[in-house]
DNA sequence: ATTCATAATTATTGATGCAAAATATTTTAA
DNA sequence: TTAAAATATTTTGCATCAATAATTATGAAT
């Protein structure tokens, strides 16, 4: 019986969001191979759609296909946790290059409300977590690349894969929280390169944190 | 029946590679749906591996998926274009300023090599263009991040989608050449800033001719 | 004549079944 | 006892079949 959804969406993407969930709680281990006979028949669905939803997730990079030995959970080697950090802190710098040039007055009040909100969301973790993510999809929404922010999407979803949580780290959400002022600085001031530089400089921290 | 195969892929897979050079030659035009039934038919094959190659091409952007009303081919705009050059100018900037401070004498002497094919090259179109690809491949591999590699494969296959070629413009080729010595000069000469620069402006002037 | 509702047709989505390939196990021989 | 070969089991991959949803066409009513 498939999960209760307003949105009509189709079976092989609501098996897909599962099987990500389950692998962002290690429930499916990294490198595992992924039984889909079985999780078919605890789904109670049939292969085919849980097929799609495999293939789905091997475009996202989170599970590898292998000719006629199916489908294994995606690991993250330390070099891999690199260099998608160093393709996150790339792209994202960019798009913050791109806000602090273009935005408007509007945008940029959205962008010191959502940093308000983080600065008052400091004591809670999960809320920290939680307006950091939209702080950064703010940005990219901003910025307005439609095919970055489908990469964006892809490289932190590996990026979850990785057991260590950078902002679980002791004193990285006041570090984090510091780096972001000093990045909506830069923003609001109109210096696109240093917005950049800062944006670079949060994710290679946040790197250092996670390793 | 299934088509012969020396190289034991997966029939989705063929078929993925079929749409896309279909894709590409304009045989499937943009924005128009695909008659799953009907290739299906004309391919011999049933529609399983058919519908499990377009979510393949789904999410490397080739085609667009809607909710019961099967699939179509994406229709790329003058924004997107630009947005997707952009992309390219970024990533493969950057690779290019990581083979400038990484890359070992051998490596060097590689792409130095290819260069000098390409010199040569430069009164054949299409051995050009083969080679030109090399190129690129070769510093994307040196640089050594398999996640770029994987973006920069889905952007430049969502870039062959739109029908001007920046490589057919009169001229294009010569200043392409050019572009391509002024790259390979930052490079030879651990300049990595140089070499990422000149690479953007590379892109930036593909993007120009493309247009 | 136009609009709304209902029915029919068409196409997508999901389930089941079957064959081929790969792996594991067992048996036999050295 | 160990290794190799043959057999058996498991699992992928493709095809066919059934059902659900959407669109279009037709008919009736205002």
């Amino acid at each position: 019986m498939p999960a209760l959804s307003l949105a009509p969406r189709a079976l092989y993407e609501e098996v897909a969001e599962l099987l990500r969930q389950r692998i962002f709680a290690r429930e499916l281990e990294a490198g595992s191979w992924i039984d889909e006979l079985r999780i078919a028949e605890a789904l109670g669905i049939s292969r085919t759609p849980l097929r799609e939803a495999l293939k789905v997730l091997a475009a996202e990079g989170l599970v590898t296909m292998k000719v006629r030995r199916g489908a294994y959970v995606t690991e993250v080697s330390e070099k891999d946790l690199r260099d998608v950090y160093h393709l996150l802190a790339l792209l994202e710098s960019d798009a913050a290059r791109v806000v602090a040039a273009n935005a408007n007055e509007v945008q940029m009040a959205q962008i010191q409300a959502l940093q308000q909100e983080l600065e008052e969301a400091v004591t809670h973790r999960d809320r920290f977590f939680e307006v950091n993510e939209a702080f950064h999809m703010l940005l990219l929404q901003i910025a307005d690349n439609r095919w970055r922010d489908q990469m964006v999407a892809d490289l932190r979803k590996v990026m979850k894969l990785n057991r260590h949580h950078s902002l679980l780290k002791e004193g990285r959400i006041e570090q984090s929280l510091s780096e972001h002022r000093e990045i909506v600085q830069a923003l609001s001031s109109r210096q696109p390169e240093l917005a950049a530089q800062k944006m670079s400089n949060h994710f290679m921290n946040g790197l250092q944190a996670a390793q």
